[in-house]
DNA sequence: GTGTGACTTCAAGTCCGTG
DNA sequence: ACACGGACTTGAAGTCACA
């Protein structure tokens, strides 16, 4: 896994972390409402899971967002978000 | 695979082919952009690929654009975009 | 309420090829 | 130039017990 990867899903992490917290929702809850186990949810907020698309709009409808949303957010954050040189 | 998935991936496989075609690249050019080996972008345009956040973002910028930009066009097209109901 | 390690099953992603 | 397949290695999905 290349580094540029891992600060990409870090990005991510502390994202929807930061989101979760916005809507007052225990990672727990947001299992729930996503459809996802809680322990998941904790892995990707640790940025050591590589969610699919599918999880990516799990998600996202859990945290009241759409994917899209979501990844704008994360292109603000990450600033070369290239993988592919 | 739930009904919903399979439809989403469809949907993002019709607009990666889409955005391809636009930039008129091969499957095999895309790969080479992308980092990714043609086949799976053959599988990710049929639908039956769910990529992870790492590969939309290769996707994306070999396509010339941003991940959250492919999924907003995604969800202009996917009516209802939940999976968690 | 969360982090973490371990685990199994299944899909991601690559590489070979065919028509 | 693309769809499709087989075989392969790595990694995601999904869950558990424990601290």
């Amino acid at each position: 896994m290349s580094q540029t990867k891992k600060s990409i899903l870090l990005a991510l992490g502390r994202l929807i972390k930061h989101r979760r917290k916005a809507q007052k929702l225990s990672q727990e809850q947001l299992g729930f409402l996503s459809n996802l186990d809680r322990t998941y949810i904790s892995g990707v907020e640790r940025g050591i899971r590589n969610p699919s698309l599918t999880a990516l709009v799990s998600l996202a409808s859990g945290l009241d967002t759409t994917v899209s949303e979501l990844l704008k957010d994360l292109e603000t954050e990450v600033t070369n978000l290239n993988l592919n040189e």
